[in-house]
Formats: structure tokens, C-alpha cells, sequence
DNA sequence: GCGAGGCTGACACGAGCCTGGTAAGGTTAG
DNA sequence: CTAACCTTACCAGGCTCGTGTCAGCCTCGC
């Protein structure tokens, strides 16, 4: 059988058994399950745990960016959300002559945040 | 005038001065300063603040969250790293002869935060 | 010049996350 | 049967996050 049981695949892995199941809970990884309930670590499961493991120490992440990115991936209209709220012009609060990139960027989705800008109080400072 | 100091801002906007600092602190929302250093408010933030409570309500979101998530902006190579993790198929873990998938993964998203990818370094031929 | 208010930096504290440890009970193999 | 190992559930210590507050200094408006 090519299956460890979770105290070997955290041997194999660097993480410790009780590190499994909570990287289980956080549904980053989980493993199949035996008839009587104990989990069956395979070749799939372990390379993803060590990428996991490579992944976090290689750009400082944690456990819980991943559980965040999941969610993303699993929400697609909360990362529409996310990606209108980071779009919504950070530029000059009242001073944008050329609205050139801002005409670009309504154009790619929400219009109505924008109100603000429609008659600028531009008092030339 | 119409721009608000920070004590105002907060106070159209429901957060506390502190946090509008932190805030700032996390890179998510910016206020130009006055020539003597003090936050300047105007539409812009005011609107962006307003919508940053508004997500965090409605989604459960934290703002570490939305810190995580700006950070994937940023760092268009981590969106992309995580993007393998989480396409790595529980399939096959070590069995991708052709990495095109991943160049056109790269190419899916987001252009203009692209700062670096003015000379991609795709060793293409 | 004065008082109100802004700035940074630091301390503080509750809540929650991360991780280990342990208890009570089921499973497997000799 | 017994020993070793699994499962879930819960407690606990350490650390971070979110937030308030205070101190020392600077700026604005009158």
C-alpha cells in the first residue's frame, strides 16, 4: 500500500500530525479517508504538503493568506469585490485633467463610486 | 477648501482616527498631506474609507485581509505562485511537461499594476 | 502668543489565531 | 487481549491584530 498514516506523513513532511488536521480543516489539504475515518496520506497528498511548506517559507506566508487566497478562489464575487474596491482610483483626490485612465477604468466595470468627481470643485490653488 | 482633517474624516466615515492611520499604515488607504505633514481627506478617501467598512461588513473580512490581498497586487509573481499551488491537481503532483498553462495564467489577470512585466522574462525561444 | 488639534511612537489590553498536549473512545494487527 | 495508533474535542500558552490612550513635539487659526 502506498498510503502513510498521518503520523508518517507528517514525518515525511515537517509538519506535525496536529498541523495536518488543521491544515485539513483550513481545506488546503485534505486527505482521503480510510473505512474506519483515519486519514491516507499518497503521493499527491505529501508533494503538496511539502510545497505548501516551501510555498509559506519562501514568501513569508501563513497559514491563514492561504486559507484567504482558498476562499478567494472559492468566491468569485468577492474577488470581484476585491478587485473593484483596489481599482477605485487612489490617484489625485480632485485634480485629474486627463480622466483619460479614469474613463478607461470605469470602463471595465462600476461607474456609480465615482460620483464624486462629477463636478470638481477645483479651486486653483 | 474640501478637504477634512483626520478627526473629521473619521467622523464621516465611522472609523476612529487611529484606525484611519493604521489604515494608511497597511497601504490601503493614503491621504495626501498638507505641507506641514497633516492628512488631508477629500472625496476620493472619504469614498474609499466609506466602501472599505462597507466590504469588511458584508464580506466578514478583516482588514489583514484586504493587507493580504493588496500584497497580491503587488506582487504579481505571488498571485502567480499561488495560482500553481492551488492548480497543482491532486492528480497528478509532478507531471507538467509544458508550462503554457502557466504563462497564459500570467497573462489572464490584471495589466496595468504590471510594472514589471515590461520585458517578461520569458526565455520563449 | 495661545489654545485646539495634528504627527509619530510607545504602552496596554482584549480577542482571536496557531500550535501543542491530553482525554475518551474506536481500529488494527499480533 | 493488548499495544499502538487513529479520531474528535477541549484546554492552554504564546503571539498577532485591532484599538484606545498618553506623551512630546509641531502647526494652524485667531
Amino acid at each position: 500500500m502506498a498510503t502513510l498514516t498521518i503520523h508518517e506523513a507528517a514525518q515525511t513532511t515537517g509538519w506535525s500530525a496536529r498541523m495536518l488536521r488543521y491544515i485539513e480543516q483550513l481545506g488546503l489539504v485534505d486527505a482521503p479517508r480510510s473505512p474506519a475515518g483515519y486519514r491516507l496520506y499518497g503521493p499527491a497528498q505529501l508533494q503538496r504538503l511539502r510545497t505548501l511548506r516551501e510555498l509559506l517559507e519562501a514568501r513569508g506566508l501563513e497559514l491563514g493568506d492561504l486559507g484567504f487566497a482558498l476562499r478567494l478562489r472559492k468566491e468569485p464575487d468577492l474577488s470581484v469585490a476585491l478587485d473593484e474596491w483596489f481599482e477605485a482610483a487612489p490617484r489625485r483626490p480632485v485634480d485629474v485633467p486627463d480622466a483619460d485612465w479614469l474613463a478607461f477604468e470605469q470602463d471595465k466595470h462600476q461607474s456609480l463610486l465615482t460620483s464624486a468627481t462629477a463636478t470638481s470643485p477645483r479651486s486653483t490653488a
